[in-house]
DNA sequence: TGGTAATGTGAGCAGTGCTTACTTTGAGAG
DNA sequence: CTCTCAAAGTAAGCACTGCTCACATTACCA
């Protein structure tokens, strides 16, 4: 079942990386992963994690900021930003498939206060900030870009949770696609510069 | 510290009740609670939940009706909803409010899928959807209720969840309403109806 | 060629959810 | 007014968790 990479000494070599890669390979299979698993799971014994992490919380932080960096490049993937309020839509529907797809990376990244001394996570939190409100300031330049980029955000976020908790189903893709195409229509109408 | 009721006999009288009560008061002062913490505090075993809750899950339903139904007379206390776009925002202030007046609550009540198999907490879940479905039927007499109820709904959770994990800042309680009024005038401008 | 710091180990503590076999007791049937 | 039986309690214990400590091994640098 487990695969045991059979380490050659002493030493493991890359344990931090296996760590991460294993915990995310948990998530992603649906399985909560415990500290202990991973250990058992590289091959290592319990305690020796615990030189590359203070706690749980760190590790989990590590986690999050490689969900951020994957939801950045999976949202900017390149330069063609949204430009007009009808590409708004596309933007959070990219996001709410992100939330899907990923759901307890999602749940790590964004479902507990953010570990402030964690200089990385605390800058890829800001990245993606930064990114959100660049883009509302370049389709609404009339407006408050802070303002409707919180505005933008939150529906986005709340669109994604409330898909991830079962509060709207998630059964068919397509559909939840859809209603968030519509929910973003109808409170960003296409050509109006609020 | 611990309160211990000394409860007169060998039976309790009334464990579940006691269980939740004292449940609730940990989640308030922000300690997690656990199923032997609970006994504990109730003087009583540690099996003895089990003969009123089959598992962690169900005591965590119970948590969860009580605040879906705590919210809903929060939100909803007597008759004067809110009729016009203005009020709308009050009422998104107030569903935010909830959630950083009761983090923990909040999260066991949004922060996981509903245990479909219990009744009680599917019917107060339903019960709020409609409340959102039908005060937007009534601001909004000439849109589509269920897609403008999804929009209002996800932007107010999105604000509440992204406040409660510290992604929008919190401390200023002042700063947190005007914000959330603020985004929603920008999304549902007074004196439209899309 | 050392010596040291980094990285691993094993044992163990305190805590968790949950189960099992057993006891106590209140309430209702006879 | 009993007597019984199911509801509601108990103690002990399993498998698991995060985390720590004293100790072993090894890579690397002076």
């Amino acid at each position: 079942m487990d695969a045991k990479p059979a380490r050659p000494g002493y030493h493991h070599g890359d344990l931090r990386a296996t760590l991460v890669a294993a915990a995310l390979e948990m998530l992603e299979a649906g399985e909560p992963f415990s500290l202990r698993a991973l250990a058992r799971r590289a091959g290592v014994s319990t305690a020796a994690p615990y030189r590359h992490f203070a706690d749980r919380e760190e590790l989990e932080s590590a986690l999050a900021v490689h969900g951020l960096r994957e939801l950045m490049s999976d949202l900017a993937p390149g330069e063609p930003r949204p430009a007009s309020a009808a590409e708004l839509g596309e933007f959070a529907v990219g996001y709410v498939r992100f939330a899907l797809r990923r759901p307890a990376l999602f749940r790590l990244m964004f479902g507990q206060a953010c570990d402030d001394r964690n200089d990385e996570r605390v800058r890829a939190s800001a990245a993606l900030h930064d990114l959100l409100e660049g883009i509302m300031a370049e389709v609404f330049p009339a407006s408050d870009p802070v303002v409707l980029a919180t505005a933008g955000w939150s529906l986005a976020h709340g669109l994604a949770f409330l898909h991830l908790d079962g509060k709207l189903s998630s059964a068919d893709p397509a559909a939840v696609d859809e209603r968030v195409r519509s929910a973003v229509a109808a409170v960003f109408p296409p050509s109006s510069s609020p």
